[in-house]
DNA sequence: ATGAAAGCGCTAACAT
DNA sequence: ATGTTAGCGCTTTCAT
């Protein structure tokens, strides 16, 4: 079925089936013949050649580190919502954590001539974001930022703070931190802690910080001989972390403190206190910025919020 | 930067630029010097182009009904995994519930050309499917099924059996049922539970339909004066459902049994019992489908799972 | 108001 | 082994 098939039934040129299709001047009649063909040849447009035309596609590409976060999931809605509503399509790829998939990941995102890309992947990648960005194509990191490219990232500084501040409130004195990598943000959210706790004249935290999911239980132990409170800093180990201490009997806020990032489904029943990060508002303001094509990079910054539950005490 | 500017730049034809990308005959010198020129021009092939010829694009559709659910997640991971070990990118497109919303959806993913289509909309867009399907666009309906489409689903009947037998096994007598919706999934369910409880000797349940969150709790309270076990027959209401129990000052199982559908990270953090689907191989399943296009239609049913873990006695 | 024709970036015969 | 040429399905001048 082409454009060509509808015009041939039609019994006019392939040019003014394209302009009744894109609203282009015709007489009405021609106009009606036209969608009557295309209706019963079932014709549907074929939306690749248009993008050909266009120079690129409407579709907008998400490169998602860990597609079982829920983190990574809100800002996804977020994107899909921004999207849908400017009629581009989602094009969705995750790189489970594999660093090395990344390259590849942001090559078939232009080679497919995205019309923008959303990307949580590390710094790999930068230099091809960077060649697409000069190319005309917005490309935005998530909770990362680099020189030349856009980005939408939460206060990680301001986040540790709150978790500081709140603990102090909360009476707590000694506090272990559990971490989940490297990485920018994780360090932040660790450094605002340290600021907030030796701000309110608390001694610095016990830290570890841990890779794997499965190592979690023996550091949460090796933490526990000193410590009143547990703060964890990524929302991906909040289980772990949790079960680690729930399954030596400790109990919240009584026996030790709990408090960890990001706002999960749970988290009101089980009374979990977390600092959240609004993912679905910067999953939204990345997709605009991807719509809007700033001419210079923005960097967009989102303020983390505490939601206090009780199990600090 | 087309393959033309390439060609121009290493003195040879576009036709040997495109060999040379494409793995033709040709020498290794010439090879070479293409290469060289591509890589030096930053030169990227366009997707959408080489779309054109195939007729198709290599992209994986797919159409999701909430992508807060923790199932649909997994799903998607699943479809994910065999769409990137196949070079498919995946195209994703949110209903977020809005049954409106799917036709324009399934139209778009028609218009770019998907490879193959696995949704989870309702009948509502059966028609278009259908039309996919008949011009060789691989279909697949995961949770449902309907004539000469391909579909993923789960043996709902079974899982209600398996709900009804677990309950009857830690001696629950009464029991009260959530369901979601009118689709099929619960209805089937449910009628699994009735035919189970029946075959146990137990009284048919106490049932209430519940389409929105914030009704649960109303609706779980009418259920309480009559019943020992609460049974949920989707994950989505989980947390609602959970909810509305313990904030009655209800323990599990002393109290009240619980039982619900879908594994989720908390389950074993609450010990909460479940009857599981396996949603990651699901999607993989329905990707495979994708993939292989085999020539009838295929009805890949899975069997769901209990996981006990005490909240039921 | 409509058609003819050129061309978007690429591939695939068909030549040489 | 490489170039020439004719498309793929569509848009867009430029004529008429």
């Amino acid at each position: 079925m082409t454009i060509g098939d509808v015009a041939a039934h039609a019994g006019v040129s392939t040019a003014t089936v394209s302009r009744v299709l894109n609203g282009g001047l015709v007489a009405e009649s021609t106009a009606a013949k036209v969608w009557a063909s295309a209706e019963s040849l079932g014709y549907s447009p074929n939306a690749l050649t248009k993008s050909i035309f266009a120079g690129r596609s409407s579709t907008i590409g998400v490169i998602i580190r860990d597609l079982s976060s829920p983190f990574y999931l809100d800002l996804i809605r977020g994107v899909d919502e921004v999207a849908a509503a400017n009629d581009s399509p989602v094009m969705l790829a995750n790189t489970d954590r594999r660093t090395d998939r990344e390259a590849a990941q942001v090559r078939a995102m232009d080679q497919h001539r995205v019309r923008g890309l959303i990307t949580t992947a590390d710094e790999t990648a930068d230099p091809q974001a960077r060649r697409m960005a000069a190319n005309g194509t917005p490309c935005v990191l998530v909770a990362r930022t680099a020189p030349g490219l856009h980005s939408v990232s939460l206060d990680d500084v301001a986040a540790g703070l709150l978790m500081a501040l709140h603990l102090a409130e909360c009476g707590r004195s000694r506090v272990g931190v559990v971490s989940g990598s490297h990485r920018p943000t994780q360090v932040n959210r660790v450094q605002g802690l340290r600021q907030g706790l030796a701000e309110s004249g608390l001694p610095q935290p016990e830290e570890v910080l841990v890779e794997n999911e499965d190592e979690v239980d023996g550091a949460v132990g090796s933490l526990l001989h000193c410590v009143d409170a547990v703060v964890c800093t990524t929302g991906r180990l909040t289980v772990s972390v949790h079960t680690a201490l729930t399954a030596r009997g400790l109990k919240m806020p009584d026996d030790i403190g709990f408090l960890t990032m990001d706002e999960f489904p749970w988290a009101g029943a089980l009374g979990i206190s977390v600092v959240a990060q609004p993912s679905y508002e910067m999953g939204r303001r990345a997709a605009e910025l991807v719509v809007e094509e700033p001419a210079v990079p923005e960097r967009v910054v989102f303020q983390p919020t505490l939601v206090a539950r009780g199990s600090c005490g």
